[in-house]
DNA sequence: GCCGTTTTCGGCCCGACTGTTTTCAGTCG
């Protein structure tokens, strides 16, 4: 198998753009790299097959030049555009131009003048000095910069999206709450629920716009004001988020929501649309394009149906699928599915208790499930062979077991407990207790804890091996990775899902916030696999349970409906379509 | 470099804010 997966495609077609944009290359040509990385990211096959079909052209934004450059990136793990846009410039200087103040122009000012060639070497330009002596460069300029190395330094500019929701939610309170405003939500990223977020961006609508901004820049959280104009303040929270707070007319309200929900790649799509018909798209509204070019009739804005309604989209699709990955056309034909949603949710079949390494009980546990208002709850502990967190002995599932048939007979009508557990897949991808333990079991979850430096060979091989054990109804956080710690292990994701349709095997979400594992993409392609996914929240205390909402939110990013998620299935349903009660076990 | 309900060539999305500018370039989203 070749090494290269869609996600590293993706990633040597950026890094090709980047390279090109720093060299000053033609707008358009580099931006079709960029446009053929979304695709390719999202894209539900793997391209090695579709090279070797010759179906690249197949993928939106790919065309012969292209199609050729991948294949023999696939063959030869590089291509000549690449390698010659290395020559004119070092990867390095893409680094640069991730830092906030910096783009493509200063990076090669930098690198020209100064030899800068990494975020380092820009430290040291502007404490040495030598930075403030360049042209077009002050006091100002180079102050920002680097606070914006700082920033990128301190945590790459990115933070996790249950870190940045509950501020978001109460900036925007705080700002409705104040009387400046009528309206303001959440945007950007925040709103399409991406697992991790750049900075905080806020659309609020007032008839009074600069006692708005006045607003925002005397937010509690704020620090430090960046900038502030008529419709946009930026600032700094005591914490180093920042945020964006853009006001419009309420009229505008659904345009401005619409054009900050992003993404970008599915706002280019519609304005590209609407140019097209005639019509001219952005945050005030949508508008008729008069006889000689101006601006003419505004056809819609106060409400983002109205903006997509406008475009000839009959649909609105949610907030979570505007990547430009089909969602466009799937709107405009009446063909979205219907996501997942958190009401859809019945129970939970992740969490821990004190008898292992978390921090509440299976009765505390039970009284969120009720107060979350489920039918059931999975109690899935570690098992045995993870001796470092107390995984448990038969003797300490016996007691497990009593307690829940206990708890289950007094009459409470709380919900409903299943005896789960959480194996351990070994190295060679047999798990803990006998098969006599592990039938008594209501469902059982695997997952991998060890092995992060396997190959992928090695570590899609425990995982087959573990599907193939029918007492393994549901996989734990399939790939491992923990955001912004541990890369994901290099799965073969293909093989384990075709293998979890041909078994019946359960995929799990995990919901926890830094690990939302299985991601977007890969659960895309689970659900066109026919494969099930359990959205479970891994909690280590009960309040940990309100992760739910995390996972439901990826789950939509992953275009999953109800029909495929276990955890939104009535009891019965579910004991059906766990592995053991098919079997007959 | 891609692509076609104007087009196989000539297009290809939109606006706000800042700083260093004397009319605009660069960055950001």
């Amino acid at each position: 198998m070749s090494e290269f997966d869609n996600a590293a495609i993706a990633r040597h077609l950026e890094l090709t753009a980047d390279l090109l944009e720093v060299a000053g290359a033609d707008k358009y040509r580099f931006l079709s790299y960029r446009k053929a990385a979304n695709s390719i990211r999202a894209w539900p096959e793997q391209l090695t097959a579709l090279a070797d079909d010759g179906r690249l052209t197949d993928i939106p934004g790919v065309g012969a030049k292209l199609s050729a450059s991948i294949t023999e990136l696939l063959h030869h793990g590089t291509f000549p555009e690449l390698e010659s846009a290395k020559s004119a410039f070092p990867p390095g200087v893409v680094e640069v131009m991730q830092v906030p103040g910096v783009g493509p122009k200063r990076a090669r000012q930098f690198f020209d003048s100064l030899g800068v060639d990494s975020p380092h070497a820009l430290g040291e330009a502007i404490e040495s000095g030598r930075l403030v002596t360049l042209g077009g460069m002050g006091a100002k300029t180079v102050e920002n910069i680097r606070r914006g190395l700082e920033s990128y330094l301190r945590h790459q500019g990115r933070m996790l999206l249950a870190d940045a929701l509950p501020l978001a939610e109460r900036i925007a309170g705080e700002l409705v709450e104040g009387g400046t405003v009528e309206h303001a939500v959440p945007a950007g990223s925040l709103r399409r629920m991406q697992e991790t977020i750049g900075d905080v961006d806020i659309v609020a609508s007032s008839h009074d716009p600069s006692a708005a901004m006045a607003a925002a820049r005397g937010l509690a959280e704020v620090d430090r004001v960046i900038a502030s104009g008529d419709t946009k303040t930026s600032v700094l929270t005591s914490g180093g988020i920042q945020v964006d707070v853009r006001v419009v007319e309420p009229e505008q309200f659904g345009a401005a929501l619409q054009y900050f929900t992003g993404s970008k790649e599915h706002n280019i799509h519609l304005r590209e649309r609407a140019k097209k018909r005639g019509l001219k798209v952005n945050e005030y509204g949508v508008f008729r394009i008069a006889e000689d070019g101006a601006d003419g009739e505004r056809i819609a804005g106060a409400s983002e149906d109205d903006v997509y309604a406008a475009l000839g989209i009959g649909q609105v699709p949610p907030p979570e699928i505007r990547h430009d990955t089909g969602e466009i056309e799937a709107a405009e034909e009446g063909a979205l599915p219907r996501l997942l949603e958190r009401a859809d949710i019945r129970g939970d079949f992740h969490a821990h208790t004190t008898s292992t390494d978390a921090h509440s009980s299976l009765a505390e546990n039970r009284a969120m499930a009720a107060e979350l208002g489920y039918e059931y709850l999975g109690v899935s502990d570690h098992a045995y062979d993870l001796r470092m967190v107390g995984g448990l002995s038969v003797a300490e599932l016996e007691e497990q077991w009593a307690e829940v048939d206990a708890l289950n007979a007094d009459g409470s009508g709380a919900p409903y407990i299943l005896k789960g557990i959480e194996l351990n897949i070994g190295a060679d991808g047999r798990v803990d207790y006998e098969p006599e333990v592990l039938a008594r079991f209501d469902y059982c979850i695997a997952s991998l804890h060890s092995g992060w430096n396997e190959g992928a060979e090695e570590v899609t091989a425990r995982l087959l091996a573990a599907m193939d054990n029918p007492y393994v109804d549901i996989i734990g956080h399939p790939t491992g990775r923990i955001l912004g710690r541990r890369d994901p292990l290099p799965l073969d994701i293909e093989r384990v899902l075709a293998k979890a349709a041909e078994t019946g095997t359960i995929m799990e979400l995990n919901a926890y916030p830094d690990r939302l594992d299985l991601r977007d993409v890969h659960l895309r392609m689970a659900v066109e696999h026919g494969v099930k996914i359990a959205i479970s929240t891994d909690a280590h205390r009960a309040e940990h349970m309100h992760y739910m909402r995390y996972g439901v939110a990826t789950a939509r990013r992953g275009w999953v409906g109800p029909e495929s998620c276990l955890n939104a299935q009535p009891l019965d349903t579910v004991r059906a379509w766990l592995r053991r009660s098919r079997q007959g076990g």
